[in-house]
DNA sequence: CAATCGTGGGT
DNA sequence: TACCCAAGATT
């Protein structure tokens, strides 16, 4: 869950997880789509499946135990070099380093490397000096030092110097550009993409589909629909994507409005509308792994990323029944 | 090696 | 507003 996620987003779904699947076994039994609903929101949603792949791993290969090596670690799904360090070192006090976005910036500031620090060759170099550091009797709690230093002072911008218990160590400091460290390539802007996504009704019930196990949203329920064009117009679009989705043939889509919604890479444009479903025909899905018609509230029970949430609202369903079920409001 | 994969918070 | 960043992994 800490994969590229900040840790006070974290602990509500923790503990929602953990209440949920207490032990490998449990999760490993689970359904996998009950484990995607306590995801829900949470984004990154392939570290769901793996995790749960993990699970079962360990409980038919490892007698249900987590591996005690940061190799053997690795070897599970989901579980890369800063993982396997993390477990190796914090839940088995073994001498492993590990690297994060905090680990960089800390050392990029402290050893004043002023070149790019994404480049294999920097990176390697800190993995190097971050398996220095942590031989001693307590080398989980050195990683976390790390960590912690590089989330609570050396914090990307406007850095506690002042606070630093290793400031005079550090080269950033005495060079003054702690806060232009590190240097990094800049990510390419999202690119526009629009979409178009319908609440289709039948006897008071709603038509939903579950994406494919890979790619965006892998495994997550949403309205039907498909992409679009940047220039084309939606609603006469709309029609001919339920057709070749869903295989429904539908009447007068009315927009309901528009949302946006902003990926790492995408900025989504997407547009929502009502229709009905001509009488007696059968859905004919093509590229969902699934569909269903249910009552509208109890969509929010179902796995779901956060454009479909925004979609929702827009339709009218509030999340009053998740708000009720859970500690925390979803968000 | 570059692209892909979510979402929320901070500046 | 626009951009950066987060206890990264996979393809």
């Amino acid at each position: 869950m800490l994969q590229q996620t900040r840790v006070e987003t974290v602990i509500p779904y923790w503990h929602r997880f953990l209440a949920s699947y207490p032990t490998v076994e449990s999760l490993a039994r689970a359904d996998l789509d009950d484990v995607y609903v306590l995801w829900t929101g949470l984004g990154y949603y392939s570290r769901a499946r793996n995790l749960k792949y993990a699970a079962e791993t360990v409980v038919a290969n490892h007698q249900g135990r987590l591996p005690d090596s940061a190799e053997k670690l690795r070897e599970l799904k989901g579980i890369g070099r800063y993982t396997a360090g993390a477990i190796a070192s914090i839940a088995f006090g073994l001498e492993e380093p590990l690297v994060d976005g905090n680990v960089i910036r800390v050392f990029a500031r402290v050893l004043g490397i002023r070149t790019d620090t994404t480049s294999k060759d920097v990176i390697s170099r800190l993995w190097d000096i971050a398996g220095l550091l942590v031989r001693g009797t307590r080398p989980g709690d050195l990683n976390q030092a790390l960590m912690e230093l590089g989330a609570i002072l050396c914090s990307p911008r406007k850095p506690d110097c002042g606070a630093c218990p290793i400031q005079k160590h550090c080269d950033a400091y005495v060079q003054g550009d702690a806060e232009s460290l590190p240097i990094k390539k800049r990510k390419p802007k999202p690119k526009p993409m629009r979409a178009v996504a319908a609440w289709i009704e039948r006897d008071g019930k709603i038509l939903v589909v579950r994406r494919p196990e890979k790619g965006l949203m892998a495994g997550l329920w949403e309205f039907p629909g498909g992409e679009i064009g940047l220039k084309e117009e939606g609603k006469d679009r709309c029609a001919e994507i339920l057709q070749e989705v869903v295989g429904l043939g539908v009447r007068d889509p009315i927009s309901a409005g528009h949302i946006e919604h902003i990926f790492t890479h995408r900025r989504l444009d997407l547009e929502v509308f009502r229709c009905r479903a001509r009488p007696a025909q059968r859905v004919a899905r093509s590229g969902y792994t699934d569909h269903r018609w249910i009552a509208p509230n109890t969509f929010l029970e179902l796995a779901h990323a956060g454009s479909t949430r925004k979609a929702m609202r827009l339709l009218g369903l509030t999340d009053e029944i998740s708000a009720r079920n859970a500690k925390r409001k979803m968000p």
